[in-house]
RNA sequence: GGGCGCGUGGCGCAAUGGCAGCGCAGUUGACUUUUAAUCAAUUGGUUGCAGGUUCGAGUCCUGCCGCGCUCACCA
């Protein structure tokens, strides 16, 4: 209610020149990551720069022009030159080049720079006769600084020391960096190695700042390049697997299809409750039903579940249904769908993931869950056809830890002995399939029958289900389909009754979709893969936070002086002067904000540090010739026997 | 949500409870083929926020904020 951040938006002045106070001019902030929120505040570097602007501007030079010229990429020019250099009569080759300066110093009257563009990097060789005195003192000068962005036109040549360079004789200023990126020096070896010097690594900094990152850290421009690049051979691999790409609603009056809390909101004109989807998998099937063959969705998906290396709240799906394959055939799919995408990305079906060596190429060793757990622990879990049982039978191997003996017979299965003991040992991509029908609301029952009790129960208990696991993170879940509607509504009521206590594992009845159902939906395998999971994989990340160019972190809280700023800005546009003076005895807190011609005082504390202030408050109160009033991030409140909270439209009221 | 760890100039880091330091970057000057250029001089800090203990707090205690790891949660 106090921000008046469209003052700054819109004003022509940057904030530390607005004139909100002969007596206070704003201090540079003394932290980095203070700058990213609340009002901006210079540091001296950004000053520096700042009134290197000025100047600037004060010569005639424009900062900011629109309309640039560029004759070639960086690296088309490098590469232009070498083949001239090897097979051309010639190699006077005049280009004109742009981009950020990476690096600059200057040896009197020649001076060499690296510039940089997404295609490369490449020198700049600076002299005075070249350029002319007054454009080379503004490199020398540094006028244009490290981060500036250039327009060099010059021929390509080769300084004595063999580097490829632009002989420059124009050079002109394109944009002006006012805040300096952080700094990393590159030094070449002969081999080729480039060692770094300096590093931006904060990893707070690096996600709530990622263009500073993406600027400095070229490795982290090269994820994301691949990041695409993997999105793109998904897609090409499923069109050319005969699927349409669909788009289906982020917005949901019901969620369903996979067992996660959601996001709700609200749509105020038709006064309805929505939620953000969870999965695709209903709306994609309906579509089967409509005539379609097969089709897919990549996009987003958003639950309300804790972070992770592995989990972000919102993340990217690939789902995909095609009518007349069951589960078998979807493995099939899955193997080749990786292997593409891991070639395309790579090069190769082959590739290292934090030191292991992980082959991707089809076929993938298929096992069931109740073979691998046979397989890893050494019993057969339908000797313990109950959850008491086998709660007792892991109980008394001591692989119980962490188990709920409440917990339901197929949870048990699924999220602790595959989720606890198996899955961090699959590190080469593992198909395991046939789940417990109870965490399987989607999925048909296993086909067949047998004369054996036994294994008849088993069948009856297991639905045609498979998830798929590489390098022991689980990648992607997918099943034969369930398409009988009576099933379909059995289910629902099932999970219903076995889970009433937890919605989180509850999917709400889809009435419609059992509708679309009853019309007749074709046989069909669907699958299921988190897209930022198969990224980590192909570029050697730990931490899907570093495949995500933003990923979601807490926003960070107001400080005391952000408080005072909104504040000083608030009274500044109502023509009001302030000090910042007032001294409390006795205690580090000694400024208050005073309003001399109002005789108020204005103390600025965040909520959650105002309890247990009062005495302290009111000791402030004493120095006043009149009101104090403490301002919160949350409130402002009248100090006096009590806080008196105050409506703060009415406080602006009476002092104007 | 629980446990552990971290938060110090723009960036990377140091400082047995006793003068807040270093490297890079920045500023000023020198230098016409450098490349982590070099040389000389030099600026910059309310140590995440708030409270407490103490003659004295970056350091100890309490609360809060943020990030990381981990557990829980989680198709």
């Amino acid at each position: 209610m106090f921000s008046l951040g469209n003052i700054i938006k819109s004003g022509r002045l940057p904030a530390f020149i607005l004139p909100v106070s002969k007596t206070l001019p704003p201090k540079p902030a003394s932290s980095g990551r203070r700058r990213d929120r609340g009002m901006w505040q210079p540091t001296k570097l950004e000053l520096e720069r700042w009134e290197k602007a000025q100047r600037l501007q004060a010569k005639g030079y424009e900062l900011y022009p629109a309309r640039i010229e560029r004759t070639h990429r960086i690296a088309e020019a490098i590469a232009l030159f070498l083949r001239a250099e090897t097979d051309a009569a010639t190699t006077d080759i005049g280009v004109t080049v742009t981009g950020r300066i990476r690096r600059l110093n200057s040896k009197g009257k020649v001076s060499f720079a690296h510039i940089e563009d997404e295609s490369g990097r490449v020198q700049l060789f600076l002299r005075i006769n070249a350029l002319g005195e007054e454009s080379y003192e503004l490199i020398r000068r540094k006028l244009i600084d490290v981060d500036d962005f250039v327009q060099a036109s010059g021929a390509m040549m080769r300084t004595r020391t063999g580097e490829v360079s632009v002989n420059t004789s124009e050079l002109r200023l394109i944009s002006k960096a006012l805040t300096p990126l952080p700094v990393i020096k590159e030094q070449r070896r002969a081999d080729g190695s480039v060692i770094e010097y300096g590093e931006f690594k904060d990893s707070e900094s690096r996600y709530r700042q990622r263009y500073a990152d993406l600027a400095v850290n070229k490795s982290v421009r090269e994820i994301f390049v691949k990041r695409a690049r993997a999105i793109k051979a998904l897609r090409e691999f499923l069109d050319g697997e005969g699927m349409l790409e669909v788009e289906t609603p982020i917005l949901q009056p019901l969620y369903g299809g996979a067992a996660a809390r959601p996001f709700s909101t609200h749509h105020n004109q038709l006064r309805q409750d929505l939620y953000l989807r969870i999965s695709f998998e209903l709306y994609l099937k309906r579509l089967l039903v409509g005539g379609y063959d097969a089709v897919y969705e990549i996009g987003r998906d958003f639950r309300n579940e804790g972070v992770s290396y592995k989990h972000n709240t919102e993340f990217t799906m690939l789902e995909f249904y095609k009518a007349y394959i069951d589960y078998k055939g979807v493995m099939d799919i899955t193997e080749r769908m990786f292997a593409y995408a891991a070639e395309q990305v790579t090069g190769s079906a082959r590739i290292t993931y934090q030191g292991a060596a992980i082959n991707l190429a089809p076929p993938w060793k298929r096992v069931s869950i109740r073979d691998a757990a046979q397989e890893l622990l050494g019993f057969d879990y339908m000797d313990y056809p109950t959850s008491e049982t086998l709660y007792a039978h892991l109980d008394s191997r001591g692989l119980a830890e962490g188990l709920a003996p409440g917990d339901t017979w197929g949870r048990m299965i699924v999220e602790h002995i595959l989720g606890k003991h198996i899955e961090r040992h699959l590190i080469q991509p593992t198909i395991i399939k046939d789940y417990p029908r109870d965490m399987s609301p989607f999925a048909k029952g296993i086909q067949g029958t047998s004369a054996d009790e036994k294994e008849r129960r088993y069948l009856e208990s297991h639905t045609e289900r498979f998830e798929f696991f590489i390098a022991g993170m689980e990648m992607g879940n997918a099943f034969t389909e369930l398409n009988d509607p009576r099933d379909q509504q059995a289910r629902f009521v099932d999970m219903k009754r076995l889970y009433a206590d937890d919605a989180d594992e509850t999917t709400p009845l889809d009435e419609d979709y059992l509708n679309a159902m009853r019309y007749g939906m074709p046989p069909n395998g669907g699958f299921g893969s988190g897209v930022d999971r198969m990224v980590m994989l192909l570029t050697d990340q730990t931490s899907i936070r570093d495949v995500l160019l933003y990923p979601h972190l807490r926003s960070q809280q107001l400080t005391e002086a952000d408080l005072r700023g909104q504040f000083m800005l608030d009274a500044a546009v109502r023509g009001m002067e302030y000090r910042l003076d007032h001294q409390m005895e006795g205690s580090k807190r000694q400024i208050a904000l005073y309003l001399p011609a109002r005789e108020i005082g204005v103390e600025f504390r965040l909520a959650n540090a105002l309890e247990g202030s009062l005495a302290q408050l009111q000791n402030l109160r004493q120095a006043f010739e009149g009101d104090l009033y403490v301002m919160t991030d949350e409130a402002l409140y009248r100090v006096d026997e009590d806080l008196i909270e105050i409506v703060a439209a009415d406080f602006w009221q009476t002092l104007t």
